[in-house]
DNA sequence: ATAATTATTTAGGCTCACCTAAATTCCGTC
DNA sequence: GACGGAATTTAGGTGAGCCTAAATAATTAT
């Protein structure tokens, strides 16, 4: 028996796997694979953790089938995410964070602040709807209001601001960063190419390669 | 095998029981049932633990002798009280936190913080010397500066100034925050009574009952 | 000094989240 | 419609950190 009274409800483990299953699916179906490549794990250990999610009711599952969020595991996914966003935010701005530092912190903190923590940072950001990534932030309530923009590939030639850059490795941040390319600077497609996407931005005109380019979400004007 | 690289060096309950040993033993020896109720955990549970410490080279162990930390170990238990303490700071002077709040969340997030995420909060707080209940902070080198002063209990009458309040429990320190004996605050001892000790504050005159009193560290003048 | 009491350790289990190796089941191709 | 390769699940283990119950050592009281 176990004398600790204070145990969260779900294991950090079980969170981490909501949220991975949340972000690989959007809603949809995900396979293990998949979830054990995410979460850095063999797919014999994913079994295992979906079949005590879906006892939870918060997964769908099917043998050989793939899973899905329910809603109530949906929710608990969105939760986390709030927390890893404003904790992003807040490690930024508030902390002095470098923005490619912010995602690790965030990532073993989400898991052990309280709803009060939560509220008191968000606060003090002044209710942020995005993250340094440019990454919307769940509301209290877990609505995610911000539809998405096109990807730099796909765009026409105009004038642009990056919205959000769908990367969390380290190295690529700082790449962006040294080309002004962060969530809120202004950036003009001149021509798309085979090889990538043309662009002037406030650090001069360059040839950006498509993986490159592919990772960024923006916004026209 | 596990796959995870990122593995901390000492788990949790690892740090958190050289924490105990160091708090309770004061650089002397602590018993295993001293521990055990300090952890909310069976004795049997401790004598596990303090093996694998013992092995670790973090404590010195003799079965039926009791435990001291070594060098090493104290080093561990200090660098988790700097945690602990500068993040009792943080939360009650940066995000407003309620003083009798922030010991159960910082005890949650002690473990999880990042040398970065220490260094900026000191930064950030002026590197306070003191947490909201006086209690000292180590210093990045690891050491204690402060002394102790009385405790109430043990003062002539004359003037005083709350040093240090040695309590944890939420409701005891609702009580001090009301009678507004917290760090810094004035005391006037007007006479010591077996029942406890008759004091003027801020908040007027009153016999404060000996198991108040005696937990009220206190500085001249 | 011996007996009673208390503290501590040993022995044996449990759960969690992971692992490997060995089935299975699925799916696209022939 | 059968077959082969890939994906997935089953079966059986591991280590951490806790548990209970039983054995043993130390301390206190008579």
């Amino acid at each position: 028996m176990n004398l600790d009274a204070t145990k969260p409800l779900l294991s950090e483990a079980q969170e981490d796997y909501l949220k991975a299953i949340y972000q690989l699916g959007e809603g949809g179906t995900v396979t293990p694979l998949a979830l054990a490549e995410r979460m850095r794990v063999r797919p014999a250990s994913v079994t295992g953790m979906l079949k005590k999610l879906a006892a939870l009711g918060l997964v769908e599952y099917a043998p050989y089938r793939g899973v899905r969020l329910t809603p109530a595991g949906l929710r608990v996914a969105l939760e986390v995410v709030r927390h890893h966003r404003l904790l992003e935010a807040f490690l930024a701005k508030a902390l002095g964070f470098s923005w490619e530092r912010v995602h690790e912190e965030a990532d073993r903190l989400e898991h052990h602040i309280s709803e009060e923590f939560e509220e008191r940072i968000s606060e003090l950001l002044g209710h942020p709807e995005r993250d340094p990534h440019g990454d919307p932030i769940p509301t209290p309530e877990l609505t995610l209001p911000h539809a998405r923009g096109p990807r730099l590939t796909e765009t026409e030639p105009g004038e642009y601001r990056v919205q959000r850059v769908h990367a969390q490795d380290a190295d690529a941040l700082r790449v962006f960063e040294r080309l002004a390319l962060t969530p809120g600077k202004p950036v003009k497609v001149l021509e798309r190419t085979p090889l990538g996407v043309r662009i002037g931005g406030e650090a001069g005109r360059l040839l950006l390669p498509a993986e490159l380019a592919e990772v960024l979400e923006v916004t026209s004007r």
